[in-house]
DNA sequence: AGTAGTAACCTACTTTGAGTAGGTCGACAA
DNA sequence: TTGTCGACCTACTCAAAGTAGGTTACTACT
């Protein structure tokens, strides 16, 4: 749970570390991505540009090209670190609440969902949400593996209370779910006085009861 | 309720009327904007250049910027076109409803929603949806502007049904309406087997009980 | 008819930034 | 001593956005 900042400068003390300039493949990586995702947050996607990113770094261009890929590989790679924060994030609050109660495993999971973005906003803003990402594949595959998280919880969960449900219909609604989870981080960035805890009661109680009467009632 | 294609068939015709090449304004910029449509959902944002535009037109760069301004600007102005076609589709079907029922009027909506963009999946995908369109402030404002109409539409139908409501809690739950909506229709692309009914129904099934408890209990 | 003004259009740039070809330099192994 | 490998560099190419400054034809007025 460290902020970026720190592991930024975790990793820069570390490549300090080492000879003149001559840093090993992963822990360029990994300085790469940190301070790229800074940049990204900065300036944005389109304005970040490559040159800058490697004067930041303090190595040439091609080491980049070299040992992450392309721009939008290197966004993607961004997007994919704030990803995998965010599904451990929501997973370990859902497990916390435990299986037996639909509600508050929904509240739960909510409330860490808008914790996590509200405590980065800039970089939530950034990545995924709004002006000027190139949308790319990236931020479709997170949302994918998001959607299909969600999905699976909740067949799990069903069939946990002995009403399975059809596959595909609970992958539609949690795909529903997260529109609605993407879409009022967007509302929060403009009511920005409003606290998470607000956020996870408006979203579970627009939300759970239709869950609960479209998944108990049939798999139609 | 003509097809692009016609549109673009009429203009072009229109566009030949006048002698060499020398076309007014007005004419040239819907000439421009149609192309532009087209090449846009063809190759997407990115990819599109303002030469191959320019080239299409047959016509050179500088016109393009002289009519309608930069490429951010051209592409605002294409999905401002299909805003504004999507918002007069829906808000028919919701007012063709009548204002008495909430959930003829909820369903009635979430079908003209799907009806409009199955019938222009392309359209849709290039212009609103997913990989490498540079979300730019045009997304942005059209999804504003949706979110104003439903949440003044929630409002009106809840003070004509005496349970009137509170202006942020109606706009927070549009942004949500609105943001499962365009996750539906991404879902919708990985599933094109289903009927634009049947999202129209898992849609309802899914907001409707919510929506209900929540705007009639309290506007708290 | 002659001429001024202007609307529509053009050629030919500049600039910016992504991506690459082909090297240097030092460490360590045989 | 020489080979080779890993980290890094200089110095490009190429594509595409955006622009400066001119040209042409049509209209309107004298």
């Amino acid at each position: 749970m460290t902020t970026a900042t720190t592991e930024l400068e975790t990793i820069q003390r570390e490549v300090e570390t080492h000879g003149h300039g001559r840093v090993p493949r992963e822990l360029r990586r990994r300085q790469i991505l940190a301070i790229a995702e800074d940049l990204f947050v900065e300036r944005g996607y389109a304005a970040a540009s490559m040159d800058d990113l490697a004067t930041r770094i303090g190595v040439s261009k091609p080491v980049i090209y070299e040992i992450v890929g392309r721009k939008d590989v290197v966004f993607e790679a961004c997007v994919g670190r704030v990803a995998d924060a965010l599904a451990a994030h929501v997973a370990a609050a859902v497990a916390g609440a435990g299986p037996a109660d639909e509600h508050a495993g929904l509240r739960a999971g909510a409330l860490a969902w808008f914790d996590f973005i509200g405590e980065r906003r800039g970089l939530w803003e950034a990545l995924l949400s709004s002006r000027d990402v190139p949308t790319t594949e990236a931020v479709e595959s997170i949302r994918v593996r998001q959607d299909r998280w969600v999905a699976t919880h909740l067949v799990a969960s069903a069939e946990a209370r002995g009403r399975p449900v059809d596959e595909t219909l609970a992958g539609a609604v949690a795909t529903a779910m997260n529109g609605a989870f993407e879409a009022l981080g967007r509302w929060w960035h403009d009511h920005p006085h409003r606290s998470a805890s607000e956020l996870a009661d408006l979203y579970t109680d627009l939300m759970l009861p239709g869950l609960t009467s479209l998944l108990d009632v049939a798999d139609r």
